[in-house]
DNA sequence: AACTATTTATAAGA
DNA sequence: TTCTTATAAATAGTT
C-alpha cells in the first residue's frame, strides 16, 4: 500500500510479520470503530496472532457475551446453551408451580374466587372445614397438654405446701415439747435455702377482648402466671 | 476518505448508513483475510447492523467456537458463569418460596400443625372462620344467581306454555264454528318447527348422599334438568 | 453497482 | 516501538 505493493501470502520474516500485524490490526480496530460510529452498529473481533497473543475489539455500545449470544440466537447454533435452556425451562416450571401455590393459597384465605363454580366452591367449603378442625382440634390438644402440665405443678406444689405445713406442725410441737431446736433453720428441711418461696398463681379464664375470632363453638385460653 | 472528509458521528441518512455500512463492512473483512494470510493470524468478526442484521468473519484456519474458547481461556473469564450463578441463585430463592407455599397451604389443610403454638393456632383458626365464611358467602351468591336465571328461564317456558294453550283454545273454538284449517301445523304458530317440545323440569332438593361436608348452616344445591 | 476524486492506510526505511 | 513518507487501497459522493 505504500512504497510499494505488496503480495498477498504469508511474510516469511518474522519480525516483518509481527510488525504487519501490529499495524494492520491497529488499522482494523480503527476501521470498526469508525464503523461502530457511522453506522451504529455492533462489532466484535478477537485475533490471535502467530505468536499466540490474543487481541480483542469490541463497539462499546456491546459486550463480547451480547454479541455472542446473538450468534448463537442467529446462526441457530449452540455452543454453551445447554445448561442455560435446561435451567430456564426449570425456572419456568418453578415460577408456574409457584403461581398455581398461590392461587391455591389465596383461594383458600376467601380471595379470587370469581373464576370457580358452584361445585368447586362446595369442594372447597368443605375442605377448609374440615382443615379448619383440624386446626381446632390441634390447638385444643395444645391447650390441654398445657393444661395437664400446669395441673402436675399445682399438684407438686401443693404436695410442698402440704409437706411444709406438716413440717411446721411437727415443730409446734417438738417446741411445745422443748425436744427440739436446731436454730430456727426451717428453710433448709424442704430445701427452700436460698431465702425465697416460690409462688405460683393459675389464672383460668376465657381472654376477653383481644380474642375478636368469630368462633362458632366454645373457646378458652389459658393463662399461666408464673 | 474520498470527495471529501467526513466526519466520524453517525450518518443521520438512513440509506446512505446503510450503503457506508456495507461498504466499509466488505473494507474489514478484507482487511482481516488479508491479516489472516500476511500474518498468520485467527480473526474472528462478527458484526450486527443498525437493522439486526449479523455478519461474520472468521479465518478459515480457525473456527468461531475455538476461537471464543480461546478468549475464554486466555483472559480468564466465563461469559456464562455469571448468569449461570444468577439463574442458579434464582433456582434456589424460588424453591425456598415454593416450600414455604406449600408449607402455609399444609397448614391450612389442616396438616403439619405441631410446630404452631397455641396462638399461631388460634390465627390460623380465625383466619379459616372467615376464609370459610367467604367461600360460604360466594357460593350462595354464585346459587342464587343460578336460581335468578332459572327463575327466568321458567318464567319464559311459562308464557311460551301459556301462549300455546291460549292458540289451542282459540283453535278449538274455529274448529267448533268451522272457520279455520291450515293442515294442523300447530307447531310452526310458535316456533317449535323442528318437531319436538323443549321439556324443562326443575329439581329442587339437598343433594343428598355425595354431600358430605360436615356444614354447620343449611346448605341447598339445585339441579337444573334440561 | 460503477466511477473517481480524495482521504486513509500502510510498506519500507529511519 | 514510533515516525516518516511515497504509494496503494479504501471510500464518499455522484451517476
Amino acid at each position: 500500500m505504500a512504497r510499494g505493493k505488496i503480495e498477498i501470502k504469508r511474510i516469511e520474516n518474522s519480525t516483518n510479520r509481527q510488525v504487519t500485524y501490529s499495524k494492520r490490526r491497529n488499522g482494523i480496530f480503527k476501521k470498526a470503530s469508525e464503523l461502530t460510529v457511522l453506522c451504529d452498529a455492533k462489532v466484535s473481533i478477537i485475533m490471535l496472532s502467530s505468536t499466540g497473543k490474543l487481541h480483542e475489539y469490541i463497539s462499546p455500545s456491546a459486550t463480547t457475551k451480547q454479541i455472542f449470544d446473538q450468534y448463537q440466537n442467529t446462526l441457530g447454533v449452540d455452543l454453551w446453551s445447554y445448561h442455560y435452556e435446561r435451567m430456564q425451562e426449570n425456572l419456568k416450571k418453578l415460577k408456574d408451580v409457584n403461581k398455581n401455590l398461590r392461587k391455591e393459597i389465596r383461594q383458600r384465605m376467601g380471595e379470587h374466587l370469581s373464576d370457580l363454580s358452584v361445585e368447586e366452591l362446595r369442594d372447597l367449603e368443605q375442605e377448609m372445614e374440615s382443615s379448619l378442625k383440624m386446626v381446632r382440634d390441634r390447638k385444643y390438644q395444645v391447650i390441654n397438654n398445657q393444661i395437664e402440665t400446669f395441673k402436675k405443678k399445682v399438684r407438686n406444689v401443693e404436695q410442698i405446701h402440704k409437706n411444709l405445713l406438716h413440717e411446721f406442725d411437727a415443730r409446734d410441737r417438738d417446741q411445745y415439747y422443748g425436744l427440739v431446736d436446731n436454730g430456727g433453720d426451717y428453710e433448709s428441711v424442704l430445701g427452700f435455702s436460698n431465702g425465697s418461696s416460690p409462688v405460683f398463681a393459675l389464672s383460668l379464664q376465657p381472654n376477653p377482648p383481644n380474642d375478636l375470632h368469630s368462633g362458632v363453638g366454645s373457646d378458652l385460653t389459658f393463662t399461666l402466671l408464673e
